[in-house]
DNA sequence: AATGTAGTATACCGTTCGGTATACTACTTG
DNA sequence: CAAGTAGTATACCGAACGGTATACTACATT
């Protein structure tokens, strides 16, 4: 793998998640990386073909990981804590990433950064539903609400995501035990 | 008020929810309200400011109407209800300009977008936290928790409310009564 | 040694960007 | 009626936008 592609896989990460797809422009990535635009388009071919594959190499291993958390031991409870887990360690380590990821779930759906990026969010969706479905039979039919649990618990895990990123609280282990334990109990028991 | 003004803050409020603040230029939005560029910076002095008075003049009613939904009944649940169901009801009538708060809350931190609505998603934490610690006294010291009650209540309800502006649900008095429900005992209870 | 290919730079393309100087019109106010 | 003011249009600014034609270099393959 070239360094200068690397570089400005890194770079543009950085931009897109600090200041927004839209407002950085080609010239600031090649100039932050120290090469010109002929070499950014020699690999990546357009503006909106770097989002894409920036996207593509991020969060592909991303996705990989989060099956093998999300995978039914046969305690729903056990398996929400190895994912919240990965979702919340994931969020402390690669903070960039993360709240990128979150910036293109409520993007304006006409744009790009939607439309590159919904292979994410659906995959997320999909990944949990099948964990509620599977659960199912320790819980009774689910009745099709599998589809609200699954986006209400990535609801919940992104809020404290957010906390995260904005340093207003840690991941640990206390953390990740509460917010399951919000999720299947709520806030008063 | 001029109806020209009140044409440009409408249009840019489609424009910026369907395609993104820094995705839609001042033309566009001048040629699509039949006007011309003077005109608008006669109202609006810039397009940070546009943004500004856009986000002033549309929230401000909307956080008075949730100031008014939050005054604490002396019910926790009672009060959540009328908190979600204003939050629902003015997805579901108002879909543009709540995705465009949504996307405003996660937008790149050092962009005009979320500078100029913090505001709005601070005033909202503090109407919250302040419902949840009125309601400390019936059940017991909230030792802080209170911010990420607020945080996480409107985590769930914005998780809703997307649903609904992807039209996967629509707001009706069950939906609200589950919404608040499981929050309070999670959902196996 | 000859040839091909990947990677890179110089220099440039037309378009659009946010923003403005100037002037005209329409209406209010003295 | 005179003067001022709010609102609007024409025409334009320099800068930045995304993207590319061309040519050069370094290296691998034959």
């Amino acid at each position: 793998m070239s360094e200068n592609r690397t570089a400005i896989l890194q770079i543009a990460l950085e931009l897109f998640a600090r200041r927004g797809y839209e407002a950085v422009g080609i010239q600031e990535i090649v100039d932050t990386a120290g090469i010109t635009k002929p070499t950014l388009y020699h690999y990546f071919g357009s503006k909106s073909g770097l989002l894409e594959i920036l996207l593509q190499e991020s969060f592909t291993p991303f996705l990989t990981s989060l099956v093998e958390a999300a995978n039914y031991s046969g305690d729903v409870t056990n398996t929400l804590h190895a994912v919240t887990g990965f979702f919340l360690r994931f969020t402390s380590q690669n903070p960039l990433l993360y709240r990128f990821c979150l910036s293109t779930q409520v993007a304006p759906p006409d744009s790009d950064l939607f439309q590159s990026s919904q292979f994410i969010h659906l995959r997320q969706q999909q990944i949990l539903q099948d964990l509620f479905l599977q659960a199912a039979n320790d819980h009774g039919n689910m009745k099709g609400r599998q589809i609200s649990y699954a986006a209400s618990f990535l609801g919940l895990v992104n809020t404290y995501a957010l906390l995260i990123l904005n340093e207003e609280i840690e991941p640990d282990d206390t953390l990740i035990y509460r917010v399951v334990h919000q999720f299947m109990h709520g806030i008063f028991s």
